[in-house]
DNA sequence: ACAGATGGGTTCCCTTGAGGAACTAACCCT
DNA sequence: AGGGTTAGTTCCTCAAGGGAACCCATCTGT
């Protein structure tokens, strides 16, 4: 489908795209982060063709987010595991599921629930400001060129 | 590239993931989130094929994660905003921002800074849950079943 | 009144990646 | 030896993404 790269962009939402923008990568994030981590196990769960799923883990293995770990070592065989990085990068699964909980659950409500472990509360995560710990949203947000901007681009070359 | 929906899963990823997983829709979403508005200049700015761009607005618009504003009668023109969806939609972007900027940004620093209006301040949004205040990681999360969980599916149906 | 510019799309064609099913490989158990 | 489990690989098809060219209504300058 000849898919344009996101990665040589000034632009940390486009970088990120290119790590885990095409479908399946976030849902198999997903996946080992709920404790799905075996090959087997996530082919079945999200029902993803066996030769997509090779690639996908393939690459997040090779861009660190995802690291294999061995769990047996006769019939050698690894599960996959979250980095730090992918640990991180989850931040962008849980505000997804935050939306979709909150926009596009339907009346049951929402599928699934995700408890705080520290507090034990069952509560959704919410973007605040690091600095004055106030929650953050898209309008009370402006955007300024940053040091890694790059200069010799026509004026907009924005997040 | 035929393409699996991942909307009828009972998984707020997923279907967060049917309205904003093909790749630029959370790209013109930027745009129109920092004030790239109007078709050419989101055109120009992603180099984005107008085909393509027409499609995903048209999407976006349908699904009400935007709005066409006229911003002019005569020749009658449009812009397009973000409605209140919208704007929660791009908790999102900034959680991808925040790990772009954290992980992929190389050495330069980040590309674009984000300063949160109300307190002036340059900071990353971090998640927090919105019980006890605290940071919240992908690590820290236990994962239980929802009011909108599928009864009639297998054991494992996560997110 | 006409030429050219502008904004916002639409049409056509090509390429490429997703999907699916079948096959392989290494090891285990009995 | 035969069957099972796990983790991939190969091959083919088909439709979605990309690009470029085209279209149409309206404005602006002369």
């Amino acid at each position: 489908m000849q898919r344009t790269q996101f990665g040589d962009r000034a632009c940390s939402i486009a970088r990120t795209l290119d790590l885990i923008g095409e479908p399946w990568s976030p849902l198999i994030l997903r996946d080992v982060m709920v404790g799905i981590r075996r090959f087997d196990q996530i082919q079945a769960e999200l029902g993803i063709s066996r030769k997509v799923l090779t690639e996908r883990l393939k690459w997040l293995v090779e861009r660190g987010v995802l690291a294999r770990s061995e769990y047996s070592t006769r019939p050698r065989r690894y599960e996959y595991v979250l980095t730090d990085e992918g640990v991180d990068l989850c931040d962008v699964l849980i505000a997804m599921a935050r939306f979709g909980d909150r926009w596009l659950a339907g009346p049951a409500g929402p599928p699934v629930l995700y408890r705080h472990r520290p507090c034990g509360h069952v509560a959704p995560a919410s973007p605040r400001c690091e600095h004055c710990d106030q929650p953050i949203r898209a309008d009370t947000i402006d955007v300024l060129p940053g040091p890694g901007a790059n200069p010799n681009t026509e004026a907009n070359q924005p997040a």
